[in-house]
DNA sequence: TTTAATTGACCGACGAGTCGGTCAAAATAA
DNA sequence: TTATTTTGACCGACTCGTCGGTCAATTAAA
């Protein structure tokens, strides 16, 4: 009936680690499909037989590694948490996660440039990026009806949080050694709550 | 002797804006010579004069569009501002130069993108990024010691102000009605100077 | 005429995707 | 148990369209 019975799934996952390490390497038309079956240890072909395109590769591995961030963030909030709580881990988790693998900041500029080109395949950042806007807004608005925060635009200040993680993370990726001596998961949440002016 | 005297500057410029609406409209790898000739209305091989290749004609870009931004910063500071001021006149400067063409955050995405290959051509943000945040932290130093600032760490502060622009101008780039109803020149200017906490 | 400026047909390298063939495990027969 | 058949996972040589870059020819100014 089904000689060798291998499990796809797991071979998937084998190819999409490959493809993770030599697109964040060479970036998308950098890359070769016969650089990931090397790195993967097969051949060519075979990747074709999980993965109809390159495109498809490519696109299915930004939802494996969203889906992986994801848990980490879900895995550090919890209801019982104050609205500081919850952002704060949200942000710390967020910053260790791009500190954690380097690679993947070189990945999400890839991902972000090519999210466009046509075809059902493109990622849908405005809907991604919503989603979070809206999971940050929301905390905000809880943390302003409680007391604890001021009366700012929740919208504007989620977009702004999301893109000092997102911005924070870009110079990094330029310069690794930018955090050598100054520790940022202090730094910017006290910065993000505290503001610049003086009290 | 000297048969036709072409202005080769103002004709580099002719192709620096054809090359950057292209390259902005299809990305750095989807654009192909011809593509950025016929935009600038010549033959392919008159931009192989200006330029020696496409990434020289494509990191020439860079330097071109870096130059004009710089420009239009250094046109809105001046030493008599306060800090205060200085930093505001920045982050919306900044803010409505992503908002007036909106073209610039693709554009933008790919110069990140492709920064690394190499050759002595790759942009060295590592440089841009710090000179950024040398004048920028010099600025929240200034503030701090007149007593307009808190004692916060300045270089991640400004680390964090970068970040945001960035990253709020990725946003947008993903979603350009974002903004359609939030002032966000006013929202995020706040947000840095009184951050989040109630007062 | 001379020489700068321009051009686009052409070339060759490159890489995505294909496809016919191999192989080993599993099922079945003897 | 051993031989035979079946099946699908795997593979890499090949094809073929696609550009970056070149250059011989052409145009036009001086």
């Amino acid at each position: 009936m089904a000689p060798i019975i291998v499990d796809k799934e797991a071979k998937k996952e084998e190819i999409f680690l490959a493809a993770a390490s030599v697109f964040a390497e060479k970036g998308f038309s950098g890359t070769r499909m016969e650089d990931v079956a090397v790195k993967a240890n097969m051949g060519k072909g075979t990747v074709y037989e999980y993965f109809k395109s390159k495109d498809a590769l490519f696109f299915g591995l930004y939802d494996y590694l969203l889906n992986e961030f994801h848990t980490k963030i879900y895995a550090v909030i919890t209801p019982e948490q104050t609205p500081f709580e919850a952002l704060s881990a949200i942000v710390s988790v967020t910053l260790r996660a791009f500190d954690e693998w380097h690679d993947y900041g070189f990945l999400l500029m890839d991902f972000w440039k090519e999210h466009r080109r046509g075809g059902g395949l493109q990622i849908e950042f405005s809907a991604v990026y919503d989603k979070s806007r809206d999971i940050i807004s929301r905390l905000i608005d809880e943390g302003i009806e409680k007391g604890e925060f001021a009366h700012v635009d929740s919208r504007a200040a989620a977009s702004a949080i999301i893109g000092i993680l997102d911005g924070v993370m870009l110079q990094r990726v330029f310069d690794p050694d930018l955090y050598g001596k100054c520790d940022v998961e202090t730094h910017i949440p006290a910065l993000i709550f505290m503001g610049l002016k003086k009290r």
